[in-house]
Formats: C-alpha cells, sequence, structure tokens
DNA sequence: TTCAAAACCTAGCGATGCTAGCGAGGAGTT
DNA sequence: AACTCCTCGCTAGCATCGCTAGGTTTTGAA
C-alpha cells in the first residue's frame, strides 16, 4: 500500500522540518526563544503537531544536538584528512574543533547539555557520535605511545571541551585561546 | 542610629537565608524545582521579598554559583597544603576538584552556567574566582617549564572541567575517570 | 498621640509547556 | 456510489512559571 508509504515520508519530511526550523530558531535567538508557540507558527501547523513527533521540547532539543554531532563528526574527518603528517593532523582536528564550537556556540551548548544520556565509546551510542569520536581517535593515535587508545582520546576531547566551554562562558580570556590550543598540542604531539 | 545598623543586619541574614535555601534546594532537586514560589515559601517569606534582594532568579543562581566558587577555592587550598612534594599537590588538587564536582554535581553546574560573565585570571574578577584559579596556578607551577605560566594553568583547568563535565553528563564512561586522571597528570607532571 | 515612610503581602499579568476533546476529510467496504 | 470509520490536525484550555503593581500593616520619630 503506496498510501502508507507516501504518509510516512511526508511524517519524516515534517520531522525534519521541525527540527530544522528549531536548530535555526536556537542558534539565532537562543533556546528561551524557542516556545513550542513560535516554532509551530514557523512550520505552519498547530501546536499539538510538534508534541505527535516529540515527546516535548527536551525531545527536539536532542534531534538537534543528534544533528550537531553528525556535522562535528564530519568537520572533523575533512579537518583530519586534508593533513600532510600526524601532528599536523591533529592541530587542524583541535582548530577545525573549536572553530566548530565558536561559531554554533547555541549548537553546541545543546550537543552537551541536552539530556542525552550516552557516552562516546559504547556499542550503543548514537552513530554520528561514535563517528565523532573515531574522528579523534584517529587523530591522536599516532601520539598515543603507551596509553590507553580509548582512555587517551577521551582525555584529548575532554581538553577541547573545557576550553571551548569555559572560554565561550567567558572564564577564559579570548585572545589567549590560540596559545592555550598550542600548549595543548604541545603536551599532546610528542609521544 | 543603630536601629539603621540592626536592619541592615537583618536584611543580610536573611539573604543569606534565601541562598543557602536557593542552593539546598537546587542540589536536592534541581533548579526547575526551584520556584520562586517554594523559596519564598521555605525562607517564610513572600515571594516580592525575593526581589527586594535579588533581580530575579538567574541573580540567586548567580549568588549560589559565587559560593560554589568559595568554596571549591577552600577545597583546593587545602588539598595542596596538605601534600609533600610538587607531583602529589598536583594530584591532590587534581582529585580534590573532581571530587568536588561529582560530589556536588548541581552546584558545580550553576559555577559554569550561571550569567557571571566574568574571566578568571582578570582583576576585576570576584575574590573567590580568583582564589581558586591562584590555588591551581600554584599547583601547576613547578611543572610548568618556560611556558606561560597562567595559560598554562588555564589548559589545565580547561581540562579538569572537560573531564568533570563529560563524566557528569554521561558522555564519558565514569569507571575510566580515574585512569583519564592519572593520564592528565602524566601530561602535566613532567616538566 | 500622630504621622510619614519603610516593609511586606495579596492578587494578578502575561507567557510557558503540554493536553483534552472535537470536527473535517480521506481510506476502505459494500 | 454511498456509507462507515478512523486518522489527522485544530481550537481551547489547564496548571504553573517568573515577575510586578498596589494596597495594608508595621515601625520609628515628632
Amino acid at each position: 500500500m503506496p498510501i502508507q508509504e507516501r504518509r510516512e515520508r511526508e511524517r519524516a519530511e515534517r520531522e525534519r522540518l521541525i527540527v530544522d526550523a528549531a536548530r535555526e530558531l536556537a542558534e539565532a535567538e537562543g533556546w528561551d526563544a524557542v516556545t513550542t508557540r513560535r516554532l509551530a507558527e514557523r512550520i505552519e501547523y498547530s501546536q499539538p503537531v510538534l508534541y505527535s513527533h516529540f515527546k516535548g521540547k527536551d525531545a527536539i532539543m536532542a534531534a538537534v544536538a543528534l544533528d550537531g554531532f553528525a556535522e562535528l563528526a564530519a568537520t572533523l574527518r575533512a579537518a583530519r584528512a586534508g593533513a600532510a603528517d600526524a601532528n599536523t593532523a591533529l592541530a587542524e582536528v583541535a582548530a577545525a574543533y573549536t572553530r566548530f564550537a565558536e561559531t554554533r556556540p547555541v549548537l553546541y551548548e545543546t550537543m552537551f547539555t541536552s539530556a542525552v544520556d550516552l557516552t562516546f565509546a559504547s556499542p550503543e551510542t548514537p552513530a554520528p557520535l561514535r563517528a565523532g569520536f573515531a574522528e579523534l581517535r584517529e587523530a591522536v593515535r599516532p601520539s598515543a605511545g603507551d596509553a590507553d587508545l580509548d582512555t587517551y582520546t577521551e582525555l584529548f576531547w575532554a581538553s577541547l571541551h573545557g576550553l571551548t566551554t569555559l572560554t565561550r562562558g567567558g572564564r577564559l580570556p579570548r585572545e589567549a585561546q590560540e596559545r592555550r590550543l598550542a600548549l595543548l598540542l604541545d603536551r599532546f604531539s610528542r609521544g
């Protein structure tokens, strides 16, 4: 029955519409400005339609976060692929990471604040998260030495994450960010 | 006129009452459960009294955050003071930091989420923030080498912060936290 | 004792996330 | 082609939120 298929397709399209609209609004004005009423108006449907797709506003935020992880993974992949040797690859990946967080602050915050309770290095982790983690792992692999690779990757990710969030929150002076990154790479490059 | 003094004293006491009650409630049930109505009931005053002390709920959260920074600074100081040599001092400080974040998750999150827009290493920074930063700086000083000390401290702080927030958010497996910490110390201990 | 000025409370506003319940219109059956 | 059913999306409304206006009580001084 192709009718059922068409309906499912249309439903999927509308779900995409919701997530994209939510992300655009959030990135432009923050999540407080993304009310269910505004979001419904934006997609030209009524409010309750949102709840036939998502359990609530939190679930919409989680969907946006997942999109963000997919985009981050792609960004890191591109950065790593375009580098000549291992050390510049690591530097490029780190720079791409902070650039990503800097240019999409709301999206980045959503990715790490929303109630997605899944770990990075786990089998049941969503694919985009695993992909991003894998990119980082390959980037740090040459300098891991005899340390456990996953643990080493986690620490590197945590350092990048700490740098970006503290800088974004105004806790660290933004003008010294490059020096901090250089220091980080210095500590993580030499095996 | 001692009457005026008594009033100011009572006002200060009540403000303390508000902040403490807010913190207790938040640590027990999260900030969403800290409504202005519940908070007012808790301190046995009416709602508008809160607004004669603070501009809004955000300001109350900021006050709680500042208390948290003072407590963190004291914790770090105690950890550093009780260590024999430089390397164990650094390890003790790092352990105390993550323990602090682990045992007071809501407080810690408040400290870094609330809209306090002040940097660590700046003259106009509140004292508790400066004190905490100073403790970290002294802890990492012996291993800073020829790197800029403030930048080095900021990177160390950021790494600790990233580890705690990612672990708390469920992004990193909790059972490997000690190994990550050991790896961090390994990278930051040798000058 | 009177009076002005704080101090504080009751009541209510606008907005939020979310849901109940109804009506229209397409899908399937005879 | 007519009828039934059921999915879909809407209107309307609930409970609760942060916050504020306006009046009432209490307080300290004349």
